[in-house]
DNA sequence: CTGACTTTGTGCATTCGTTCACAAACGCTT
DNA sequence: AAGCGTTTGTGAACGAATGCACAAAGTCAG
């Protein structure tokens, strides 16, 4: 037997089928691409939809379907993670849950601090999406005195200053920025300066930070403009020929 | 009613425009890809930043530095809209917007419907960068009873039933949805039967959708998780070396 | 046990996107 | 007009992601 004793972290489990995979290195999360990592979350939502209607095995296909992609790159992201399926079966449904969880770190609750609490800071805090998937508010930062004491969604609104405490004490690792766009960068320095590694931009600004920091960008007029790109697209068309006019009833 | 109820949306977002394989044409503009498309509106920010401090020619490394792009990559994707800069000196600011603009389609006013008054909807409405932008608020729809009728940015909550009657009346091209989940799917269906082509779904599900319309998907939640495997990455390599093991090197 | 059937996991080809490197084009100076 | 420095535009190399096809591995029936 040909066991690593020192192995990666936690328990590996007995995966059956170890065979001749030796260059996968399963569940070690190493070498996981972007692109998959991106669908993970969009896997998760699905199985979580599944598992509500009492399916405890979903094939590939039927996983693809409800999660809006083709089998074979469900298939392709998934033996990224470890050898999880049946052959001739298809996926644990519960199981496949825990796993994705597993390397999504979702099975620790995780503190998020919102600086900036205008129209949309406010809206994330009051969204239910966060605090349902392990993800704790830990603090809710604006320099407005008008908005500090407020409380929204059960936590109260601090004073901007009290970022660095926050992000020491309740061990923040992702920050939420949702301030207007000249304050977008102070404050990301000050998170980042924090230890904060993890940044989730709202503010219609480039952010700059070191290489070892995450940076996610939502730009809300910027998903517009790109539909309106299309939107024109598909206007210039209706001018010529089109097999599809308004044949949808 | 529904075109293909049982449809698996593998290729949904396939189809750039290829029918036509000539690209050479700088002002239709046919063949931009997706990538490109999606970068346009960042360049449009970081153009309006620069006049906005009186710089009238920016040369690609200093566009790119603006946008937080490489310099190669500026340069490539303004060649597929035409040749608007001018060797050794660089492009016009004022001229590029306008030129960019143009190919996004965001001369023309465009009318957005928002189906969904929460508290994302809300905040989206009141956000001040779609207006500004060219975006006119067609509609805000809700099917609570206690919101219809209340104002938010100058616009009256209607009942959902008007959707229909809005896009038609109001020329709507894109339609933003931001209600729950189970809501999702019979509201975009009616957004496509009433001839809505392009939608930015906010909820937290799959839609499913004939093939010519576009559909762009924000979603919080997994916007956050992806960061929370980031985080766990990250903090694994910190917090002692059980990954990383001694293979890898 | 065998054989028919299902589904995973993966090598391979292809398509898409990014980076590199450089000739062509332009302004400016002489 | 000619030479010099700068910058664009683009072919080509490179890399990442997707789609395809199929062997390996499982279930199930008899």
């Amino acid at each position: 037997m040909t066991v690593h004793p020192s192995r990666s972290l936690a328990e590996r489990r007995q995966h059956a089928a170890d065979g001749l995979s030796q260059a996968a290195e399963p569940g070690s999360g190493r070498g996981i691409p972007d692109a998959t990592v991106a669908r993970l979350p969009l896997y998760l939502r699905a199985l979580a939809a599944l598992a509500e209607r009492k399916v405890s095995m979903a094939s590939s296909a039927k996983l693809a379907d409800a999660a809006g992609v083709t089998s074979a790159k469900v298939r392709k992201d998934l033996s990224h993670l470890g050898s999880y399926g049946t052959r001739g079966v298809g996926y644990d449904v519960d199981y496949l849950i825990y796993q994705i969880s597993r390397e999504l770190g979702l099975t620790r609750d995780r503190g998020v601090v919102i600086v900036g609490v205008g129209n949309l800071g406010q809206a994330l805090a009051r969204y239910g999406g966060f605090v349902s998937r392990g993800f704790r508010i830990a603090a809710l930062l604006d320099t407005d005195p008008a908005r500090i004491g407020d409380w929204i969604a059960g936590v109260c609104v601090s004073p901007a200053g009290d970022l660095e405490e926050v992000v020491r004490t309740e061990d923040v690792a992702i920050g939420v920025i949702t301030t207007p766009a000249p304050a977008a960068q102070p404050v990301c320095d000050r998170l980042v300066a924090a230890g904060v590694t993890c940044i989730l931009n709202f503010a219609p600004a480039v952010l700059c930070v070191p290489a070892d920091v995450e940076v996610r960008k939502v730009d809300l007029a910027m998903e517009l403009q790109i539909l309106a790109f299309h939107a024109q697209r598909k206007g210039a068309e209706r001018g010529s020929g089109m097999q599809l006019a308004e044949a949808v009833r």
